[in-house]
DNA sequence: TCATATTATTTGTATAATACAAATATTGCA
DNA sequence: TGCAATATTTGTATTATACAAATAATATGA
């Protein structure tokens, strides 16, 4: 557990345990299944990009999850059998495929966010309340701070 | 990005926003190698476990990467033709296999968890000190609770 | 003590996610 | 119009994974 007593040193230690915690526990809990919805991890990423971003093309889609476009097509593929997901033409050029949630892609969407928002929700309130904002703020430092590890280390 | 004005309902939806992000940088940059250093973040959690621990039996291995033994064997494989990791016997009970760092090993866990701790100590830098603490516990408390999230959904 | 059950690991086989390359369909331009 | 470029899909190979069977070693009980 953390201390405000502790050096910087100490508390980078314990963050990187904590992250590297979470990540596993991420990683290693979703490999098949996010919980009992019925969908992988990644296919809710890819929900949650079209909530967020409304209809994309399949390259976009792509681009967003960071996957090849062929494999995009074959992850949209098990979407559209689920049902979450439609395909339509854009009928400005036909060769692009527009990928779009269905009512009940949407809803399943909202249903895990929800559930995640009141997790870490709770979170929050356990957290002193003056450093709440730091504590997202970090966060999302993190997120970048990763990508610039990357790139630095990107050596050999 | 937040701020200490925010009610704690907008604050979740970003701590929400940012530890998606930072879940999802984690996977999509990391499905092939971590980095130069030309192994898998699965392999690299094997190893850094190995690390804290000291030597430990495949089924002890494998029940803290949460993957089957038949999985893990093929991961300490790969690990043992790199020169990461090394098999041995238990002398009390031959059936068991005993995996533990090489030096080369344990250099290369120590050089990715300390090219690691110095993103996340500049992270910190940039936090409020007096919000470190509670940056580090937020993110404890994020990985126990995405643990009971997934027991209370796991309902259907 | 030996036959059998149990345990730890490895090997065989199947599945799913992924990448890369080739094929297909469409558009844009000279 | 015909060819180059673009968006997607399909073909094929690889890898991580799980489950089941095989192997090897230990433990137990008559």
């Amino acid at each position: 557990m953390s201390d405000t007593s502790d050096t910087i040193e100490e508390q980078a230690a314990m963050l990187h345990r904590a992250v590297s915690d979470l990540i596993r526990r991420y990683q290693f809990r979703d490999r098949q299944e996010i919980c009992c919805h019925g969908i992988s991890v990644s296919q809710c990423y890819a929900l949650t990009a079209l909530a967020d971003r409304g209809q994309l093309t399949m390259g976009e889609l792509a681009g967003l999850m960071q996957l090849t476009v062929s494999t995009m097509t074959r992850a949209v593929d098990q979407l559209v059998k689920k049902e979450y997901v439609e395909r339509c033409v854009d009928p400005a050029d036909r060769r692009v495929c527009c990928v779009q949630l269905t009512g009940e892609g949407r809803a399943l969407v909202e249903q895990i966010n929800g559930e995640l928002l009141a997790v870490e929700k709770g979170v929050l309130e356990q957290i002193d309340p003056a450093a709440r904002a730091g504590v997202v703020r970090a966060i999302e430092l993190l997120g970048g701070a990763i990508d610039t590890w990357r790139e630095q280390a990107k050596c050999c």
